[in-house]
Formats: structure tokens, sequence, C-alpha cells
DNA sequence: CGGTCCTTTGACACGCCTCAATTCATGTGG
DNA sequence: CCACATGAATTGAGGCGTGTCAAAGGACCG
């Protein structure tokens, strides 16, 4: 999952594509595997033998600098597609946020011979591609937004992708720390906390629990991700 | 060209094999053009017919939110693909920073028969995967370096593309503006002058013109780009 | 020589980070 | 069922890095 801005051209299906595409019998038969929550799946550097496909719970893939600060890449949800490797070596870590299941595929983008798979070569390159556009408009968060556009736009894409409606309000779980969601979006845990419990202060939204959200003003709440006043 | 730490693991060749292949005549022939500095190679939204391949100078892909705040995605540089896409729209825009020549190819990712061009296919995929990780270095470089680390990091990655020696001293050309730098590394023109003058005064680099660059100490150069003191 | 555009430099403000303490949620053992 | 421990989240005070605004310098060109 990306931040993404409102004015991209998304192919909103290609998850779902994705997903159904994989699920076929066209591949061999792929493992199911489960995992608690907070675990690793696979590190940087490994040998990158299998696509992963999430099917249930978050994973956060990340890089980490020599001194301990790390950037979170993105947070899989059911659906993505993580692991994709163009040279057989992760070039990530990815890890579980919350309990997962997902299936893993012993085939990659190095491996794959495009004669006999073009359709799973194909079914990556719109992945990849697709995964671009996101990664795309995330830069142009992580470089040009403020602290507040930066929660906002955040919040925006949880509310949209997981949001359940309950009494005419839109609900949600985020399942990962602060320290994650700062690592996402390039702040400090302080800073992720106070932009949030200002935007609560605000009635923008509404926290029931550190975990759980409430969006009182979906229209305030997304003018927000776009402009900081 | 993303920013890159040290610690990746790059198939080097990828941008070699890429222009080899596409310089091949498996695919039809491919048209090739010349365009003036500081002009508009395609824009967001536009149909994506085209996939283009830099043979000579430098062009720049780059994002504006509503407000005119921008962010610059790469520079692409000869062997560099651009226009990738996987629905046939363009996401972001391109223009060339100095005098370009390119050769657009008429197939795009989502235009490209899997069955009738596996190759062709399989090579976007290996380019668009091997872009990502140049992106997700990116991403740690814009959401958790300081200033000078990215100016650093950024002058790095050209003294390993571009440089040539010259009395022992590595020498390169910076084509983009100031503004170009400061949108593609998260800064402003005045922050990323100030970085430059202090690597200049503490005998890092030198700056015969603005653009061109000595690179004095480049193993002090790397060092910065990893930490900042 | 004058105009234009880019770059550099300076003064100042402010947003976010740092460090530290407190509050809160959750689970455990008595 | 309630103290206590643990780890996360929140809140506060203060400093620093980078942004903002403004002006000066320099390169290039007609």
């Amino acid at each position: 999952m990306y931040v993404t801005s409102p004015n991209h051209y998304v192919d909103s299906d290609i998850s779902r594509v994705s997903r159904d595409f994989l699920a076929s019998e066209v591949f061999e038969r792929a493992a199911i595997r489960s995992l608690p929550e907070e675990s690793l799946l696979f590190c940087e550097g490994d040998e990158a033998v299998q696509v992963y496909e999430i099917l249930e719970g978050v994973v956060r893939t990340s890089k980490v600098l020599c001194d301990g600060r790390r950037q979170i890449i993105s947070f899989g949800y059911p659906g993505d597609l993580v692991g994709i490797s163009h040279d057989c070596r992760y070039h990530y870590d990815c890890e579980t946020v919350s309990e997962v299941k997902l299936r893993a595929h012993r085939k990659n983008a190095c491996s794959a011979n495009s004669q006999t798979e073009p359709e799973f070569c194909k079914l990556l390159l719109k992945h990849t591609a697709f995964e671009m556009n996101s990664m795309q408009e995330h830069f142009l968060m992580l470089g040009r937004k403020s602290a507040l556009e930066k929660i906002c736009s955040f919040l925006v894409v949880l509310l949209d992708k997981v949001a359940v409606e309950e009494n005419g309000l839109m609900r949600f779980q985020v399942p990962m720390y602060r320290s994650d969601i700062a690592d996402f979006l390039g702040l400090t845990i302080e800073t992720v906390s106070r932009t949030i419990t200002k935007l609560r202060k605000d009635g923008v939204i509404d926290l029931p629990k550190p975990n759980e959200i409430i969006v009182c003003q979906p229209a305030k709440l997304r003018a927000l991700a776009e402009r900081s006043e």
C-alpha cells in the first residue's frame, strides 16, 4: 500500500486481477503459509526464490541504514504481491504486522521463463508497472508534503481500503505501530502522535482506541491530505 | 537515475542489456528522435503508446501537486527507459534537461502481447523490477536522510555514472538546474546551494562553474552520503 | 552595455526532531 | 479482583535544521 493522491489514473482492479489469476491452477500448486505477527518473511539479500501473495493480514517491507534509520517502503494488504525480484535477491526486508496468511509462488521475475510462462511474466509486469505508479505518488508525499498532509494522506488510504460503515461513520483498524507509520511517512513517533491528536481535537477523527479510528469528517480529512491549510 | 546506497545488490548490466536488446531488430524499426533542451516529451495523463529509450542527453520525470509543488521522480540517462505503463496512460511528466536523442518503441506494457512478444515483456519486467529497487533506495533517502547526506548521495551517483578522470581528479557535469536537484531530493534551491557551498568550503569538492564539479575527496564524499557527521 | 535568468548569500521564522516525563492499555501473578 | 510490570502512546519543553523572504552576485546573450 502506498499513499496516493486522488488525481491518479488507477487500474483499481489490478490487485483483484492478480489474485484471481494467481489463484488459478495455471501454475504449480502454491503453498499456503500462516505466520504470527511481528515475524520475518524474508531479509534484504536473501535468495528471492518465491513471490508471495498476501491472502490475509498485513505485512511491511522496509530498508534500513547502517545506523538504524529505517524507511518502510509499503504495507502489503490482501491481494498485494511482495518479493518480486529481477535478479533473484530480495532488496528489502519483509515482516508481518499482524497475523498473516499468504501463498508462496515458486517463481520470480528472474526465474520465470517468458517463453513457457508468458502470462505469468505479463502479470508480474503489470503488477510492477502499477506498483511503480504508486511509488511515484509516494515520492511526492515523502519529498513535498507536510506532517499533517502525510498523516491525512495515510488515513485517507486506509479509509478507502479497509474502512467499514457503522452508524453512518467510517471506522477502521490501524494494525501497525506508531513507529511503523513514522518510518513509512518519514516522521518521528512523536510527530505522528501529535498530528493524530490534533486531528482528534479538531473533530476530524475520533480515537476509541489507539489502533482504531473513526472518521468524523471524511471530506475535511481528504482536503487536509492535499494542502496544509 | 536514482540515488542509491552502496550496499545494494545491483545487476549493473541491466541498462546495457536493455539497450542492446531494444536496439536489436527483433521488434519493428523504432523511430529515433532528437529534442532540444527543456522540451516536453509527454505529460501525465497522455496516452502511453510508446516506451522511450534514452540514447543521448538527460531527461527528468516528475509529478506536480495542484499548488505547484513538484517532485522529480528520476533523471533518465543514456540506456534508461522511460514511459513504461501498465494501463496505457503516462502517470508523470517527462521533460528534457539537455538536448536529447532517443528511440521510440511503439509498444508498451499494456499493449505488448505476451504470447507473441514474450522477450519484450520479460525485458520490460526486468527493467521495471530493477527500477523498483532503485526507487526503494530513493525512498530511504527522501524519508530519512539529512540535506547533506542527500546532496552527497546525489553527487556520488553522478560521480559513479558520468565522471571522467582529469589530472587524477574526477570531474563531471551537472546538467540540471539547482531547482531540479531540489525537487529531486525534497529540498529547496537555497538549501541545495548552501550545502554545495559547504562541501566546497570544506574542500570535498571544487566548483569551477556552477554546473561542473570536481571531486577532491571522493572517500569523504561517500562517507558523508551515509551519515551526517 | 543592459537585461535576463540562475545561483549564492544573509537574516529570520517555524516545523519537526530530540530528550524526558507522564499517561494509557494490556497482561500477569499474587 | 486487584497490585504490579511492561511496552506503547501521549504530552511537554527546548533546540536545530531547513524553509521563507529578500537582496546581491555572476554568467550569458543580444
